[in-house]
DNA sequence: CAGTGGTCTAGACCACGCT
DNA sequence: GCGTGGTCTAGACCACTGA
Protein backbone atom coordinates (compact mmCIF):
# COMPACT_ATOMS: atom_id res chain seq x y z
CA UNK A 1 0.00 0.00 0.00
CA UNK A 2 1.16 3.62 -0.62
CA UNK A 3 1.94 6.19 1.59
CA UNK A 4 -0.92 8.36 1.26
CA UNK A 5 -3.41 5.64 1.41
CA UNK A 6 -2.20 4.67 4.77
CA UNK A 7 -2.32 7.54 6.26
CA UNK A 8 -5.76 8.28 5.08
CA UNK A 9 -6.93 5.24 6.51
CA UNK A 10 -5.12 6.04 9.65
CA UNK A 11 -6.36 9.40 10.16
CA UNK A 12 -10.21 7.75 9.06
CA UNK A 13 -9.89 5.11 11.82
CA UNK A 14 -8.73 8.00 14.49
CA UNK A 15 -11.86 10.05 13.55
CA UNK A 16 -14.07 7.07 13.64
CA UNK A 17 -12.82 6.32 17.55
CA UNK A 18 -13.14 9.85 18.45
CA UNK A 19 -9.66 10.31 18.48
CA UNK A 20 -10.56 13.40 16.53
CA UNK A 21 -13.74 14.53 17.57
CA UNK A 22 -16.37 16.38 15.52
CA UNK A 23 -15.72 20.31 15.26
CA UNK A 24 -11.88 19.52 16.14
CA UNK A 25 -9.01 20.45 13.49
CA UNK A 26 -6.93 17.74 12.54
CA UNK A 27 -2.68 18.81 13.07
CA UNK A 28 -1.98 21.19 10.53
CA UNK A 29 -0.28 19.41 7.12
CA UNK A 30 2.99 20.77 8.75
CA UNK A 31 2.88 18.64 11.91
CA UNK A 32 1.44 15.44 10.09
CA UNK A 33 4.44 15.71 7.50
CA UNK A 34 6.57 15.64 10.53
CA UNK A 35 4.46 12.56 12.33
CA UNK A 36 4.17 10.50 9.11
CA UNK A 37 8.03 11.23 8.35
CA UNK A 38 6.69 12.21 4.70
CA UNK A 39 6.55 15.21 1.93
CA UNK A 40 3.46 17.56 2.55
CA UNK A 41 2.09 16.97 -1.05
CA UNK A 42 1.70 13.20 0.45
CA UNK A 43 0.14 14.23 3.53
CA UNK A 44 -2.23 16.37 1.11
CA UNK A 45 -3.03 13.64 -0.36
CA UNK A 46 -4.37 11.63 2.07
CA UNK A 47 -6.61 14.88 3.52
CA UNK A 48 -7.81 15.24 -0.30
CA UNK A 49 -9.26 11.43 0.35
CA UNK A 50 -10.84 12.32 3.59
CA UNK A 51 -11.93 15.38 2.08
CA UNK A 52 -14.01 13.46 -0.62
CA UNK A 53 -15.03 11.10 1.61
CA UNK A 54 -16.79 13.67 3.75
CA UNK A 55 -14.94 13.50 7.03
CA UNK A 56 -13.20 16.85 6.85
CA UNK A 57 -13.72 20.14 5.47
CA UNK A 58 -10.53 22.61 4.76
CA UNK A 59 -10.20 26.03 5.23
CA UNK A 60 -7.28 28.06 4.31
CA UNK A 61 -5.57 30.00 7.02
CA UNK A 62 -7.33 27.72 9.54
CA UNK A 63 -7.05 24.15 9.42
CA UNK A 64 -8.82 20.54 8.38
CA UNK A 65 -12.38 20.95 10.54
CA UNK A 66 -13.52 16.93 11.46
CA UNK A 67 -17.16 17.25 10.28
CA UNK A 68 -19.92 15.04 11.80
CA UNK A 69 -19.91 11.42 10.63
CA UNK A 70 -23.74 10.83 11.09
CA UNK A 71 -25.31 6.93 12.06
CA UNK A 72 -25.32 5.70 8.78
CA UNK A 73 -22.16 5.31 7.16
CA UNK A 74 -21.61 5.66 3.26
CA UNK A 75 -20.91 4.56 0.67
CA UNK A 76 -24.41 3.61 -0.22
CA UNK A 77 -23.40 5.62 -2.99
CA UNK A 78 -20.28 4.50 -5.02
CA UNK A 79 -19.34 1.52 -6.23
CA UNK A 80 -19.68 -1.09 -3.21
CA UNK A 81 -21.24 -4.94 -3.11
CA UNK A 82 -23.66 -5.58 -1.32
CA UNK A 83 -21.27 -7.78 1.31
CA UNK A 84 -19.26 -4.81 1.85
CA UNK A 85 -22.05 -2.90 2.76
CA UNK A 86 -23.43 -5.21 5.22
CA UNK A 87 -19.56 -5.37 6.71
CA UNK A 88 -19.35 -1.71 6.59
CA UNK A 89 -22.64 -1.08 7.89
CA UNK A 90 -23.30 -4.17 10.46
CA UNK A 91 -25.80 -5.07 9.19
CA UNK A 92 -26.10 -8.90 9.35
CA UNK A 93 -28.03 -10.23 6.84
CA UNK A 94 -28.57 -13.26 4.30
CA UNK A 95 -28.38 -13.99 0.58
CA UNK A 96 -30.31 -16.85 -0.90
CA UNK A 97 -29.59 -17.80 -4.74
CA UNK A 98 -32.43 -18.41 -6.90
CA UNK A 99 -31.09 -19.10 -9.89
CA UNK A 100 -27.89 -19.61 -11.01
CA UNK A 101 -27.43 -20.30 -15.01
CA UNK A 102 -26.58 -19.28 -18.02
CA UNK A 103 -28.89 -17.80 -20.76
CA UNK A 104 -28.71 -16.78 -24.36
CA UNK A 105 -28.45 -12.82 -24.36
CA UNK A 106 -31.41 -11.70 -22.74
CA UNK A 107 -33.63 -8.45 -24.68
CA UNK A 108 -32.84 -6.54 -20.96
CA UNK A 109 -29.22 -6.07 -21.95
CA UNK A 110 -30.12 -5.04 -25.47
CA UNK A 111 -32.21 -2.56 -24.05
CA UNK A 112 -30.90 -1.47 -20.43
CA UNK A 113 -26.64 -2.01 -20.99
CA UNK A 114 -24.07 -1.27 -23.17
CA UNK A 115 -22.80 -4.59 -23.20
CA UNK A 116 -21.73 -6.00 -26.33
CA UNK A 117 -24.19 -8.57 -27.64
CA UNK A 118 -22.66 -12.00 -26.95
CA UNK A 119 -24.00 -16.08 -27.44
CA UNK A 120 -24.66 -16.91 -23.69
CA UNK A 121 -24.09 -14.83 -20.40
CA UNK A 122 -24.11 -16.31 -16.47
CA UNK A 123 -27.63 -15.14 -14.88
CA UNK A 124 -27.62 -15.06 -11.52
CA UNK A 125 -30.59 -13.77 -9.16
CA UNK A 126 -30.35 -13.63 -5.36
CA UNK A 127 -32.80 -12.43 -2.49
CA UNK A 128 -31.23 -10.44 0.10
CA UNK A 129 -32.60 -11.00 3.84
CA UNK A 130 -32.42 -8.38 6.26
CA UNK A 131 -34.50 -9.82 9.61
CA UNK A 132 -36.18 -12.49 7.31
CA UNK A 133 -37.99 -10.06 4.92
CA UNK A 134 -36.75 -10.09 1.47
CA UNK A 135 -35.65 -6.25 0.40
CA UNK A 136 -33.97 -6.51 -2.59
CA UNK A 137 -33.69 -8.42 -5.76
CA UNK A 138 -30.86 -9.17 -7.46
CA UNK A 139 -30.20 -9.66 -11.27
CA UNK A 140 -26.54 -9.92 -12.26
CA UNK A 141 -25.52 -10.46 -15.72
CA UNK A 142 -21.65 -11.75 -16.23
CA UNK A 143 -19.95 -11.85 -19.63
CA UNK A 144 -18.49 -15.36 -19.76
CA UNK A 145 -15.53 -14.62 -22.14
CA UNK A 146 -13.89 -12.07 -19.06
CA UNK A 147 -15.31 -13.43 -16.21
CA UNK A 148 -14.82 -17.23 -15.19
CA UNK A 149 -17.42 -19.36 -13.49
CA UNK A 150 -19.02 -18.35 -10.37
CA UNK A 151 -19.96 -20.96 -8.25
CA UNK A 152 -23.11 -20.81 -5.87
CA UNK A 153 -21.02 -21.03 -3.08
CA UNK A 154 -19.49 -17.84 -4.29
CA UNK A 155 -22.72 -16.00 -4.98
CA UNK A 156 -23.89 -16.66 -1.85
CA UNK A 157 -21.15 -15.02 -0.31
CA UNK A 158 -18.66 -11.81 -2.10
CA UNK A 159 -18.60 -12.16 -5.87
CA UNK A 160 -16.38 -9.13 -5.54
CA UNK A 161 -13.95 -10.62 -3.32
CA UNK A 162 -14.04 -13.92 -5.50
CA UNK A 163 -12.77 -12.18 -8.98
CA UNK A 164 -10.57 -9.43 -7.14
CA UNK A 165 -9.13 -12.07 -4.78
CA UNK A 166 -8.83 -15.01 -6.61
CA UNK A 167 -9.13 -13.90 -10.50
CA UNK A 168 -7.20 -10.48 -10.04
CA UNK A 169 -9.74 -9.01 -11.98
CA UNK A 170 -9.84 -4.97 -11.61
CA UNK A 171 -12.57 -3.75 -11.11
CA UNK A 172 -12.63 0.04 -12.08
CA UNK A 173 -16.05 2.42 -12.37
CA UNK A 174 -19.55 1.65 -13.11
CA UNK A 175 -22.47 3.77 -15.06
CA UNK A 176 -25.62 3.78 -12.71
CA UNK A 177 -28.94 4.91 -12.92
CA UNK A 178 -31.50 4.58 -10.31
CA UNK A 179 -36.00 4.85 -11.55
CA UNK A 180 -38.84 3.76 -10.00
CA UNK A 181 -40.53 1.29 -11.84
CA UNK A 182 -43.95 -0.79 -11.96
CA UNK A 183 -43.44 -4.48 -9.87
CA UNK A 184 -43.38 -7.28 -11.95
CA UNK A 185 -44.92 -10.37 -11.05
CA UNK A 186 -41.69 -11.94 -10.40
CA UNK A 187 -41.04 -8.73 -7.90
CA UNK A 188 -44.42 -9.32 -6.40
CA UNK A 189 -43.82 -12.75 -5.44
CA UNK A 190 -40.15 -12.91 -4.16
CA UNK A 191 -40.47 -10.00 -2.38
CA UNK A 192 -44.19 -10.02 -0.81
CA UNK A 193 -44.89 -6.44 -2.16
CA UNK A 194 -47.69 -4.43 -0.53
CA UNK A 195 -46.58 -1.67 -3.39
CA UNK A 196 -46.87 -1.69 -6.80
CA UNK A 197 -43.90 -0.62 -7.53
CA UNK A 198 -39.69 -0.88 -7.15
CA UNK A 199 -36.95 1.09 -7.05
CA UNK A 200 -34.67 -0.45 -10.05
CA UNK A 201 -30.40 0.19 -9.79
CA UNK A 202 -29.18 -0.94 -12.58
CA UNK A 203 -25.10 -0.82 -13.48
CA UNK A 204 -23.09 -1.32 -16.01
CA UNK A 205 -19.66 -1.82 -14.39
CA UNK A 206 -16.22 -2.28 -16.17
CA UNK A 207 -12.70 -3.43 -15.26
CA UNK A 208 -9.61 -1.18 -15.16
CA UNK A 209 -9.08 -2.01 -19.33
CA UNK A 210 -12.50 -0.23 -19.93
CA UNK A 211 -13.67 -3.85 -20.68
CA UNK A 212 -17.97 -4.13 -19.69
CA UNK A 213 -17.76 -6.92 -17.74
CA UNK A 214 -21.31 -6.96 -15.52
CA UNK A 215 -24.37 -5.77 -15.66
CA UNK A 216 -26.72 -6.06 -12.36
CA UNK A 217 -30.23 -5.06 -11.82
CA UNK A 218 -31.17 -4.43 -8.19
CA UNK A 219 -34.97 -4.11 -7.38
CA UNK A 220 -35.82 -2.82 -3.76
CA UNK A 221 -38.98 -2.41 -1.85
CA UNK A 222 -39.56 1.04 -1.90
CA UNK A 223 -40.56 1.25 1.36
CA UNK A 224 -37.46 0.24 2.39
CA UNK A 225 -35.40 2.33 -0.18
CA UNK A 226 -32.66 5.11 0.59
CA UNK A 227 -30.47 6.31 -0.82
CA UNK A 228 -27.75 8.52 0.95
CA UNK A 229 -24.72 10.69 -0.85
CA UNK A 230 -22.02 13.05 0.29
CA UNK A 231 -21.70 15.35 -2.48
CA UNK A 232 -19.15 18.54 -2.55
CA UNK A 233 -19.68 21.82 -4.78
CA UNK A 234 -17.61 21.65 -8.52
CA UNK A 235 -17.06 24.65 -10.48
CA UNK A 236 -19.74 24.27 -12.77
CA UNK B 1 -8.17 30.27 -11.80
CA UNK B 2 -5.94 27.86 -11.10
CA UNK B 3 -3.61 25.89 -13.78
CA UNK B 4 -4.63 22.57 -13.14
CA UNK B 5 -8.42 23.41 -13.40
CA UNK B 6 -8.04 25.55 -16.56
CA UNK B 7 -6.10 22.52 -18.36
CA UNK B 8 -9.24 20.40 -17.34
CA UNK B 9 -11.62 22.33 -18.85
CA UNK B 10 -9.18 22.64 -21.96
CA UNK B 11 -9.21 18.91 -22.26
CA UNK B 12 -13.03 18.84 -20.96
CA UNK B 13 -13.50 21.01 -24.43
CA UNK B 14 -11.74 18.81 -26.39
CA UNK B 15 -13.38 15.68 -25.41
CA UNK B 16 -16.98 17.09 -25.83
CA UNK B 17 -15.82 18.41 -28.95
CA UNK B 18 -14.52 14.94 -30.66
CA UNK B 19 -11.25 16.25 -30.98
CA UNK B 20 -10.25 13.20 -28.37
CA UNK B 21 -12.52 10.44 -28.98
CA UNK B 22 -14.28 7.50 -27.52
CA UNK B 23 -11.42 4.98 -27.27
CA UNK B 24 -8.32 7.40 -28.25
CA UNK B 25 -5.66 7.83 -25.85
CA UNK B 26 -4.83 11.00 -24.80
CA UNK B 27 -1.32 12.58 -25.02
CA UNK B 28 0.92 11.22 -22.60
CA UNK B 29 1.41 13.50 -19.42
CA UNK B 30 4.57 14.13 -20.72
CA UNK B 31 3.34 15.45 -24.09
CA UNK B 32 0.85 17.65 -21.97
CA UNK B 33 3.69 19.10 -19.77
CA UNK B 34 5.26 20.60 -22.44
CA UNK B 35 2.07 21.46 -24.52
CA UNK B 36 0.79 23.83 -21.32
CA UNK B 37 4.17 24.13 -20.41
CA UNK B 38 3.61 23.13 -16.40
CA UNK B 39 4.56 20.56 -14.37
CA UNK B 40 4.02 16.61 -14.24
CA UNK B 41 2.03 17.14 -10.83
CA UNK B 42 -0.21 19.47 -12.52
CA UNK B 43 -1.18 17.61 -15.19
CA UNK B 44 -1.47 14.85 -13.29
CA UNK B 45 -4.22 17.05 -11.25
CA UNK B 46 -6.12 17.89 -14.22
CA UNK B 47 -6.03 14.47 -15.34
CA UNK B 48 -7.33 13.20 -11.91
CA UNK B 49 -10.47 15.91 -12.38
CA UNK B 50 -10.77 14.25 -15.67
CA UNK B 51 -10.79 10.46 -14.31
CA UNK B 52 -13.09 11.64 -11.41
CA UNK B 53 -15.48 12.92 -13.72
CA UNK B 54 -15.49 9.53 -15.92
CA UNK B 55 -14.03 11.55 -19.22
CA UNK B 56 -11.14 8.94 -18.83
CA UNK B 57 -9.46 6.06 -17.57
CA UNK B 58 -6.25 5.45 -16.93
CA UNK B 59 -3.77 2.76 -17.44
CA UNK B 60 -0.29 2.21 -16.47
CA UNK B 61 2.22 1.66 -18.93
CA UNK B 62 -0.45 2.63 -21.77
CA UNK B 63 -1.90 5.58 -21.24
CA UNK B 64 -5.33 7.91 -20.46
CA UNK B 65 -8.71 6.50 -22.55
CA UNK B 66 -11.09 8.53 -23.56
CA UNK B 67 -14.73 6.94 -22.07
CA UNK B 68 -18.07 7.16 -23.98
CA UNK B 69 -19.47 9.93 -22.53
CA UNK B 70 -23.33 8.87 -23.41
CA UNK B 71 -25.89 10.92 -24.62
CA UNK B 72 -27.20 11.89 -20.59
CA UNK B 73 -24.62 14.28 -19.44
CA UNK B 74 -23.69 14.30 -15.48
CA UNK B 75 -23.89 15.19 -12.99
CA UNK B 76 -27.28 14.20 -11.92
CA UNK B 77 -25.59 13.55 -8.66
CA UNK B 78 -23.43 15.61 -6.86
CA UNK B 79 -24.37 19.32 -6.00
CA UNK B 80 -25.59 21.23 -8.53
CA UNK B 81 -28.43 23.34 -8.87
CA UNK B 82 -31.53 22.92 -11.01
CA UNK B 83 -30.95 26.25 -13.18
CA UNK B 84 -27.50 24.93 -13.87
CA UNK B 85 -28.40 20.97 -14.98
CA UNK B 86 -30.91 22.89 -17.28
CA UNK B 87 -28.11 25.08 -18.54
CA UNK B 88 -25.40 21.62 -18.88
CA UNK B 89 -28.35 19.16 -19.94
CA UNK B 90 -29.73 21.91 -22.97
CA UNK B 91 -33.26 21.21 -21.18
CA UNK B 92 -35.72 24.36 -21.53
CA UNK B 93 -37.77 24.75 -18.51
CA UNK B 94 -39.59 27.10 -16.41
CA UNK B 95 -39.65 27.73 -12.62
CA UNK B 96 -42.69 29.47 -11.20
CA UNK B 97 -42.63 30.56 -7.42
CA UNK B 98 -45.58 29.39 -5.50
CA UNK B 99 -44.84 30.44 -2.01
CA UNK B 100 -41.86 32.77 -0.85
CA UNK B 101 -42.83 33.22 2.72
CA UNK B 102 -41.11 33.33 6.42
CA UNK B 103 -42.43 30.50 8.78
CA UNK B 104 -41.89 29.77 12.02
CA UNK B 105 -39.47 26.92 12.28
CA UNK B 106 -41.43 23.98 10.77
CA UNK B 107 -41.50 20.65 12.37
CA UNK B 108 -40.52 18.82 8.76
CA UNK B 109 -36.68 20.22 9.61
CA UNK B 110 -36.88 18.67 13.18
CA UNK B 111 -36.98 15.93 11.48
CA UNK B 112 -35.54 15.68 8.24
CA UNK B 113 -32.63 18.08 8.61
CA UNK B 114 -30.06 18.94 11.08
CA UNK B 115 -30.45 22.67 10.99
CA UNK B 116 -30.44 23.73 14.46
CA UNK B 117 -33.08 25.22 15.31
CA UNK B 118 -34.66 29.39 14.88
CA UNK B 119 -37.01 31.31 15.27
CA UNK B 120 -37.85 31.38 11.93
CA UNK B 121 -37.04 30.55 8.24
CA UNK B 122 -37.58 32.13 4.43
CA UNK B 123 -39.31 29.15 2.69
CA UNK B 124 -39.51 28.88 -1.13
CA UNK B 125 -41.74 26.68 -2.75
CA UNK B 126 -41.36 26.37 -6.59
CA UNK B 127 -42.96 24.26 -9.21
CA UNK B 128 -39.91 23.20 -12.36
CA UNK B 129 -41.85 22.50 -15.53
CA UNK B 130 -40.35 21.13 -19.01
CA UNK B 131 -42.84 21.08 -21.80
CA UNK B 132 -45.79 22.40 -19.83
CA UNK B 133 -45.53 19.64 -17.09
CA UNK B 134 -44.81 19.79 -13.46
CA UNK B 135 -41.82 17.40 -13.12
CA UNK B 136 -40.59 18.73 -9.76
CA UNK B 137 -41.92 20.14 -6.69
CA UNK B 138 -38.78 22.05 -5.01
CA UNK B 139 -39.40 23.19 -0.91
CA UNK B 140 -36.46 25.66 0.21
CA UNK B 141 -35.55 26.66 3.77
CA UNK B 142 -32.88 29.27 4.42
CA UNK B 143 -31.61 30.37 7.73
CA UNK B 144 -32.24 33.90 7.54
CA UNK B 145 -29.03 34.46 9.99
CA UNK B 146 -26.81 33.35 7.34
CA UNK B 147 -28.81 33.84 4.00
CA UNK B 148 -29.99 37.22 2.93
CA UNK B 149 -33.83 37.69 2.29
CA UNK B 150 -34.19 36.03 -1.66
CA UNK B 151 -36.80 38.06 -3.54
CA UNK B 152 -38.79 36.05 -5.68
CA UNK B 153 -37.24 37.35 -8.93
CA UNK B 154 -34.11 35.70 -8.11
CA UNK B 155 -35.99 32.47 -6.89
CA UNK B 156 -37.42 32.12 -10.71
CA UNK B 157 -33.80 32.55 -11.75
CA UNK B 158 -30.86 30.83 -10.00
CA UNK B 159 -30.60 31.23 -6.13
CA UNK B 160 -26.97 29.97 -6.36
CA UNK B 161 -25.81 32.10 -8.38
CA UNK B 162 -27.49 34.76 -6.37
CA UNK B 163 -25.48 33.34 -3.10
CA UNK B 164 -22.50 32.67 -4.66
CA UNK B 165 -22.18 35.86 -6.75
CA UNK B 166 -23.55 38.54 -5.29
CA UNK B 167 -23.36 37.89 -1.71
CA UNK B 168 -20.55 35.88 -1.75
CA UNK B 169 -21.34 32.61 0.11
CA UNK B 170 -19.31 30.11 -0.49
CA UNK B 171 -21.25 26.66 -1.15
CA UNK B 172 -19.48 23.49 -0.15
CA UNK B 173 -21.43 20.44 0.28
CA UNK B 174 -23.91 18.63 1.35
CA UNK B 175 -25.75 15.41 2.44
CA UNK B 176 -28.63 14.04 0.15
CA UNK B 177 -31.17 11.36 0.61
CA UNK B 178 -33.71 9.71 -2.05
CA UNK B 179 -36.63 7.98 -0.56
CA UNK B 180 -39.68 6.96 -2.08
CA UNK B 181 -43.00 7.97 0.19
CA UNK B 182 -46.66 8.66 -0.28
CA UNK B 183 -47.89 11.62 -2.37
CA UNK B 184 -49.34 14.22 -0.48
CA UNK B 185 -52.31 15.99 -1.18
CA UNK B 186 -50.64 19.45 -2.31
CA UNK B 187 -47.87 16.75 -4.61
CA UNK B 188 -51.43 15.39 -6.41
CA UNK B 189 -52.90 19.08 -6.54
CA UNK B 190 -49.77 20.49 -8.29
CA UNK B 191 -48.35 17.76 -10.34
CA UNK B 192 -51.29 16.13 -11.07
CA UNK B 193 -50.16 12.59 -10.20
CA UNK B 194 -51.14 9.40 -11.65
CA UNK B 195 -49.52 7.72 -9.14
CA UNK B 196 -49.83 7.61 -5.21
CA UNK B 197 -45.95 7.93 -4.69
CA UNK B 198 -42.98 10.57 -5.39
CA UNK B 199 -39.54 10.35 -5.10
CA UNK B 200 -37.94 12.80 -2.45
CA UNK B 201 -34.67 14.13 -2.69
CA UNK B 202 -33.59 15.85 0.68
CA UNK B 203 -30.27 17.83 0.98
CA UNK B 204 -28.96 19.60 3.82
CA UNK B 205 -26.45 22.09 2.20
CA UNK B 206 -23.40 23.49 4.30
CA UNK B 207 -20.88 26.93 3.59
CA UNK B 208 -17.43 26.43 3.11
CA UNK B 209 -17.19 27.20 6.95
CA UNK B 210 -19.52 24.01 7.71
CA UNK B 211 -22.51 26.09 9.07
CA UNK B 212 -25.88 24.25 7.38
CA UNK B 213 -27.31 27.20 5.84
CA UNK B 214 -30.37 25.37 3.92
CA UNK B 215 -32.42 22.56 4.01
CA UNK B 216 -33.95 21.12 0.56
CA UNK B 217 -36.86 18.90 -0.12
CA UNK B 218 -37.24 18.06 -3.96
CA UNK B 219 -40.65 15.95 -4.59
CA UNK B 220 -40.34 14.17 -8.27
CA UNK B 221 -43.16 12.57 -10.38
CA UNK B 222 -42.01 8.80 -10.13
CA UNK B 223 -42.55 7.86 -13.60
CA UNK B 224 -40.20 11.11 -15.18
CA UNK B 225 -37.57 10.46 -12.42
CA UNK B 226 -34.20 8.98 -13.59
CA UNK B 227 -30.94 9.67 -11.42
CA UNK B 228 -27.49 9.02 -13.48
CA UNK B 229 -23.72 8.45 -11.29
CA UNK B 230 -20.44 7.12 -12.49
CA UNK B 231 -18.76 5.68 -9.69
CA UNK B 232 -15.48 4.52 -9.22
CA UNK B 233 -14.43 1.68 -7.32
CA UNK B 234 -12.51 2.06 -3.83
CA UNK B 235 -10.43 -0.02 -1.73
CA UNK B 236 -12.77 -0.78 1.18
C1' DC C 1 14.11 -1.81 -24.32
C1' DA C 2 11.68 2.82 -24.40
C1' DG C 3 7.58 4.96 -23.01
C1' DT C 4 3.80 5.10 -20.02
C1' DG C 5 1.53 6.22 -15.58
C1' DG C 6 2.15 5.92 -9.97
C1' DT C 7 4.45 7.71 -6.11
C1' DC C 8 7.25 10.72 -3.46
C1' DT C 9 10.33 14.53 -2.31
C1' DA C 10 12.10 19.32 -0.83
C1' DG C 11 11.36 23.57 -1.63
C1' DA C 12 9.05 27.75 -3.16
C1' DC C 13 5.50 31.42 -3.29
C1' DC C 14 0.79 32.78 -2.51
C1' DA C 15 -3.91 33.82 -0.10
C1' DC C 16 -6.26 33.64 3.97
C1' DG C 17 -7.46 33.78 9.31
C1' DC C 18 -6.45 35.23 13.47
C1' DT C 19 -4.46 37.99 17.16
C1' DG D 1 3.19 38.67 11.66
C1' DC D 2 2.72 33.97 11.99
C1' DG D 3 0.59 29.81 10.95
C1' DT D 4 -2.67 27.81 8.01
C1' DG D 5 -3.96 25.61 3.56
C1' DG D 6 -3.55 26.18 -2.05
C1' DT D 7 -0.63 25.85 -5.92
C1' DC D 8 3.35 24.72 -8.55
C1' DT D 9 7.96 23.01 -9.70
C1' DA D 10 11.99 19.86 -11.15
C1' DG D 11 13.53 15.82 -10.39
C1' DA D 12 13.73 11.09 -8.86
C1' DC D 13 12.59 6.12 -8.72
C1' DC D 14 9.27 2.50 -9.48
C1' DA D 15 5.82 -0.75 -12.01
C1' DC D 16 3.67 -1.78 -16.01
C1' DT D 17 2.92 -2.18 -21.26
C1' DG D 18 4.17 -3.40 -25.70
C1' DA D 19 7.38 -3.88 -29.43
Amino acid sequence: MNKFNLIFKDLEEKIRQGIYQEGDLLPSENELTKTYDVSRETVRKALNLLLEHGYIQKQQGKGSIVLPTGQYQFPVSGLTSYKELERSQGIKGNTKVIVNDYLSFPDVLREESDMPEVAEVQYILRERLVNGEVLILDKDYFDPAIVPHIPTEVAEDSIYAYLEGVHHLDISYAKKTITVEPATTEDKELMQLQEPFVVVVRSDVYLDDTRLFQHTESRHRLDRFKFVEFARRRNV
